[in-house]
DNA sequence: GGAAAATAGTTACCTAGGTAATTAAAGGAG
DNA sequence: CTCCTTTAATTACCTAGGTAACTATTTTCC
């Protein structure tokens, strides 16, 4: 089996899927790392930006920048916390207006993105890389126990 | 069927990957975009950046950053071709020499990010994304007959 | 042969993500 | 209470990849 022919393919379509992803929001000033964040706030109401990187599987500073792109667009709001080290993020009134539109957008472009790949093996793919996702997790968990 | 999360799935194995090669190649001061031309030229022999590009599926500018970051190593040489707007890109001797070590490297880590997924699954997944591709390069066809 | 179109490579600038170092607040041990 | 450690977020700086615009050749077509 060659390894590399894998990884390879496992990278070209997260750059294809990005890409595709790009092009549907452009036409709303967004871009595909804002888009996430607005999904999952939408998804789970208000996060602290540590529990939306943990979410996301990204680290902090990336996180810092995207969120203060969506301020800075007036589609999030960084309300502090009790604990005053956090920073809650939430959805404003305007993305909650626009959100519909953006789904919308998105949703046609993921139908496209996946057409031609029966349901059947979206779900064998799913399965197969929810496992290889677990076992290089449980593999982190090892290491970091020093 | 949550595309979203058959997505994301994509996305985080494929910076998974990433990141332990980028681990792995850290001590010879390389990075895993480097390696990928290495690799493909030592496969390949000398090819012309254009050929470089299309076959990893990169565009031309990300490719000639990398290349003149090998370039600057020592790693590659530029060779102008018959036809001046071509260069052709090939290993120098010093790259040939260092190559076994890098090699040798990758691979471990390689086996150790599939550690604990089976052979067949592994053929699976890659019969599965090579599908998926093959699907996504023919949309991409008609688009541009426009 | 000469003007126009195509092609290889580069430059400039953008997003996406990573690590290391820093800051500010909260917790814990003595 | 004080000092030390931990933690959330930020800043600075790096690689990876994308598009748009440009340069310099080559091809094409009249």
């Amino acid at each position: 089996m060659e390894l590399h022919v894998l990884f390879h393919s496992v990278h070209q379509l997260s750059r294809q899927i990005m890409k595709r992803n790009n092009t549907v929001l452009q036409k709303y000033g967004l871009y595909s790392a804002q888009w996430s964040v607005l999904y999952v706030l939408m998804q789970q109401g208000r996060l602290t930006q540590k529990e939306l990187s943990e979410y996301l599987a990204v680290e902090a500073p990336p996180m810092t920048r995207t969120i203060q792109r969506l301020v800075k667009q007036g589609y999030v709001r960084q309300v502090p916390g009790e604990d005053k080290r956090m920073k809650f993020i939430e959805l404003t009134e305007l993305a909650q207006k626009e959100y519909p539109v953006w789904e919308k957008a998105v949703l046609e472009m993921n139908e496209q993105t996946i057409k031609g790949f029966s349901k059947e093996h979206q779900r064998q793919l799913q399965q197969l890389m929810a496992e290889w996702l677990s076992s290089l997790e449980s593999q982190q968990g090892e290491e970091e126990k020093k």
